[in-house]
DNA sequence: CGCCTCTGTCGAAGCGCTTCGATAATCGGT
DNA sequence: ACCGATTATCGAAGCGCTTCGACAGAGGCG
């Protein structure tokens, strides 16, 4: 157990200067001398001081931790998830933040008393939804804040994601490069599409755009995440759909269930069908064969998100909508 | 945009009482008569009055914040890691404490300054390796802490997990139940048994033990994440030990493939090779067959972590270890 | 009826920091 | 050598809250 921690007087008397010369050159605020700068510093180091977060809230208005809110729903991929949020902190911490933990068993509650208390000076929203109870009182919140993923209504709000309309149109241009002619998107649990999540949705209609705009013949579908189900709809599409080559697989618990059960009916990938996926790098890595993808870019968009934040809390205006582009890996499986 | 925020003085002045009063008020920490306490908790509903988080914690002393400190190492399986944490985030708030989110990216230094700048009361630690270098670090820190899983030297920490060896016991008394002569583990990514981390080797320990009390033939094997890995595995395991007819799987992204490896060997399961996994239910509940499996008790171990931690900070001696008692689900694999 | 003990409330002193205005000291320009 | 502008530093006033000691009034008791 460690003594009473170091105060900044102490760090002053020590290095023979006022409390505020010692704020300063922490700050960086003021021009200060390189010499009392440096025996500052040296205090600072000898002494182990750690400014106390707390005062500094209380005298600066400012926390600098920021509140990652992140509702944890069935049918999300928690690993995807996970990777924004770890990117979230990284930026953050980039940028001199903490990270506050929100989950979603408060409710908006627990986004009022948060920010009401000045526990932290801005929001990043994750895992939004088309129509989203949390985004009405963002609008009338004091603090800034960033969504991960577009509500119905965007309008006033900054949203950052990846462009999953461009993703499903990707996977569907490259399948009709390689030739093929009659495709399927496997999507998202259908409790997803339900709710109204904005990415699952945007990825199925890129999806129809562009098998529209490159005359291929397909069908988009739900999938559920269990083997037997995604076996059945396997079944039904290979039999019904003689002339289906090619699948698109945005659902990252079911797409090694989705090449176990072409393996168990008998089709070889990418013989007799090619699957293209979109999910993180490491899933496509790791199935048989290595899957052609179409990745999220979590690291990027947290860091953007917290890019964005930052801007706005210094007062700053930014861009309402911020649409990565998604990027298309060609592995084994097309 | 909502106006500036709304001060204790002012509500105090509203309520037509002194400052104190409405802070004793909304800490009850003296007696106030019913009376005055009514006139004050209407005016802070009134007003919308939130108590600032700086100034409370400089106050105080206190920031009714603990951190949970989550590295994000390969080889773990993230979603069980975020029932944890969801779940320390729950149990944090009923004791009215918010969650600050430190991962590994800043190793030690991370917790150091979180702690030493009073950022946080108390650290939650999860993921903990065997020889783990933020253990030497927390013993001499003021704040006190509790483990998620169990460092070698655990002498003077508190730690919180589920009994692992117990969990790959209960596996193998199951399948002798069952009538298994032979069986077998596979288990976390050969990295993760190197890197000694604790849960893998105590669930490996467990097996091995149970095997020797049960007299049965038993081996224990590491388990790569990749599909084509783990079909080789269980080939090998199949022509080398004719006799194996049960299988206990303690990973939980292989668990899948070895059900389809299986699979592509021409085994049946339940009726060739027995499996019984230790993973999440809902893991077990999506694959086919359904599986036998022992889960782990993540809501509970979070919860009783964050209960453990509050009485640390009042001041509360709490028993160094706690094991919690595995519980195995019979579903159609076994 | 006077004394003592509770109860309920108040005022004021910080908690450790940032920031504002003031003040010395230094400097270049003439 | 003098003046105004700069540069470097200081002191003090809070930021909004908790908590300590004080104290008035109510009530119990002999």
């Amino acid at each position: 157990m460690s003594e009473r921690a170091v105060t900044i007087s102490e760090v002053a008397r020590h290095a023979g200067v006022a409390v505020s010369t010692v704020s300063y050159v922490l700050s960086g605020k003021r021009a200060i001398s390189a010499d009392t700068r440096r025996r500052v510093l040296d205090s600072v180091r000898v002494l182990g001081y750690h400014p106390n977060a707390g005062a500094r809230a209380l005298a600066s208005k400012r926390a600098n931790v920021i509140a990652l809110v992140l509702p944890l729903r069935v049918g999300m991929h928690v690993p995807v998830l996970m990777q924004f949020a770890t990117s979230v902190v990284t930026a953050a911490r980039q940028y001199d933040h903490d990270v506050l933990l929100l989950t979603a068993d408060e409710g908006s509650d627990g986004l009022r008393r948060a920010a009401a208390s000045a526990l932290v000076d801005g929001l990043v929203l994750m895992d939004v939804e088309l129509h989203d109870s949390r985004v009405p009182l963002l609008k009338d919140l004091a603090e800034p804040s960033v969504l991960i993923g577009f509500p119905a209504d965007s309008a006033g709000l900054t949203c950052v994601d990846l462009d999953f309309a461009r993703a499903g149109a990707l996977c569907v241009e490259h399948l009709a490069e390689r030739g093929h002619t009659e495709v399927a998107l496997l999507g998202a649990p259908s409790v997803v599409y339900e709710r109204g999540t904005g990415f699952a949705r945007r990825t199925r209609e890129g999806f129809a755009a562009a098998v529209a705009d490159t005359g291929l013949k397909g069908v988009a579908l739900s999938c559920e995440e269990n083997f037997d189900q995604v076996s059945a709809v396997i079944a039904e599409l290979l039999d019904t759909r003689p002339g289906l080559s090619g699948l698109v697989v945005h659902n990252e618990a079911a797409v090694n269930h989705v090449l176990g059960a072409l393996r168990q009916h008998g089709r070889r990938v990418p013989d007799d069908i090619a699957v293209v996926a979109i999910c993180p790098d490491d899933i496509a890595e790791r199935s048989s064969p290595p899957l052609t993808s179409v990745l999220i870019p979590a690291e990027e968009v947290g860091r953007q998100a917290v890019r964005l934040l930052m801007e706005k809390l210094e007062g700053h205006v930014v861009p309402e909508d911020t649409l990565l582009q998604p990027w298309l890996t060609v592995r084994d499986s097309t």
